[in-house]
DNA sequence: AAAATATTTTAGGTTTGCCTAAAAATATTT
DNA sequence: AAATATTTTTAGGCAAACCTAAAATATTTT
């Protein structure tokens, strides 16, 4: 397999990030999610379509070709292994795993990142609740869905939170929510598209849970998969 | 502290492998260690010049400065703690660390560095037995000296391997000679410089060792120190 | 559908780190 | 000490990855 540069395995990264939701992936998307200008993204673009990682027409947007698409879930699966050994192995909070693995992640020995993921009992999620793709680049696919979406009255777990500010993470701290919390959306006020959830404590429960509001910003950041 | 790029850093440790033999080392000597063309060489210390790593004079080679010496245990540090992980945890062997160990040496987070310092147990040595840097940049110092150099009937420690040819790795492993083991040299012949070495158990022997003979080319790149 | 606006690409420039070839300085021979 | 050889530096270029400003294309509004 090729070695591809740090720069390239950013762009491949992001592109796939920012195609999960939108099919195909505009230049000014892609400038401001890596927070460089239009043209440089142009620039790349060409030379990655001549390395065929991207389907690529001029003033029509691109999105990954098959090599390109594997070669993000290896960027992935080395991220969230990082994430989860810092996490998991070296104490570091929740917040922090984040920055220092997008370094260790364009490390890109595979035997390194096989002894690791061998060395951690073959984790299948990171500690934002994100799947690790397997060494074939297998993925979990059970989609996640926002807060906003859940139907009412049916349990699931939180298995993602996107933005995390320490203003965010206060008020998750403050209401108790994080990664694997269990709730239910018992109603939904059409007025500000606030929510008023329960939380269900995994253990048996002392006293039952008071309902809690949670706002439209906020809900729009949680993500949960329903439990089976 | 001021962030380096991987060339800039590659550069400061070889200056200061190089220096720990020659006082002050010169262009042909860096661009041979780093495998480049000796220009690239006078770019880069006319760089390391104006950031203060090195002190430099046109046509009068370089050695570090304070600061470049700093720099340089900051990153034999991180390269010596990845090589115990890898070897320690990850179960990589011997000869395959450093390679890895290259890599995740310029990933410059101190946090990190320390925090895997912790979980390994600060560990004093690395798998090729040379000596790790602590958090404040202190080195073991105890010198190692060349089996040629050993008094007679002196206990020592190997302590470090200078080749690492694959065909020295079988002379060793045949010889039953590694990092670790303890001998004593009990005779040297003059004719050839070889030595007549005994190895020493560190249990109880069962037999007692034959004498083993060592070359000259072999001795020299076996280190040692002396038992206290 | 033409005009106005927004997006994307091109053209040309910068920095980093490398290169080759020629010139300058130093070291070694004779 | 002059001639020769070696080492080191300078000069000028190249590729990667970025930039700004201007031109080309697409989209939206009127």
């Amino acid at each position: 397999m090729l070695n591809y540069s740090t720069s390239e395995e950013n762009y491949i990264k992001a592109i796939f990030h920012l195609q999960q939701a939108d099919g195909t992936v505009t230049t000014n998307e892609l400038a401001a999610e890596l927070k460089t200008k239009p043209a440089s993204v142009t620039d790349m673009m060409k030379k990655l379509k001549t390395k065929k990682l991207v389907h690529y027409e001029a003033y029509h947007g691109f999105r990954l070709t098959n090599d390109g698409r594997k070669l993000a879930l290896i960027i992935i699966r080395r991220h969230r292994l990082w994430e989860f050994f810092l996490a998991e192995k070296l104490k570091f909070s929740w917040e922090e795993v984040h920055a220092v693995a997008e370094h260790l992640e364009h490390v890109s020995s595979k035997k390194l990142i096989d002894k690791l993921d061998e060395f951690l009992g073959f984790p299948r999620f990171d500690p934002h609740g994100d799947p690790i793709p397997d060494a074939n680049g297998k993925i979990e696919t059970s989609k996640q869905v926002c807060l906003q979406d859940l139907p009412l009255n049916k349990t699931a777990t939180v298995s993602h939170v996107s933005d995390q500010s320490s203003e965010m993470l206060e008020l998750l701290g403050h209401k108790k929510i994080g990664i694997g919390t269990r709730l239910e959306v018992k109603r939904k006020f059409n007025f500000d598209n606030s929510l008023e959830i329960k939380i269900r404590q995994s253990k048996r429960t002392p006293s039952e849970q008071a309902p809690i509001n949670v706002s439209e910003q906020l809900s729009k950041n949680i993500f949960a998969k329903y439990d089976e």
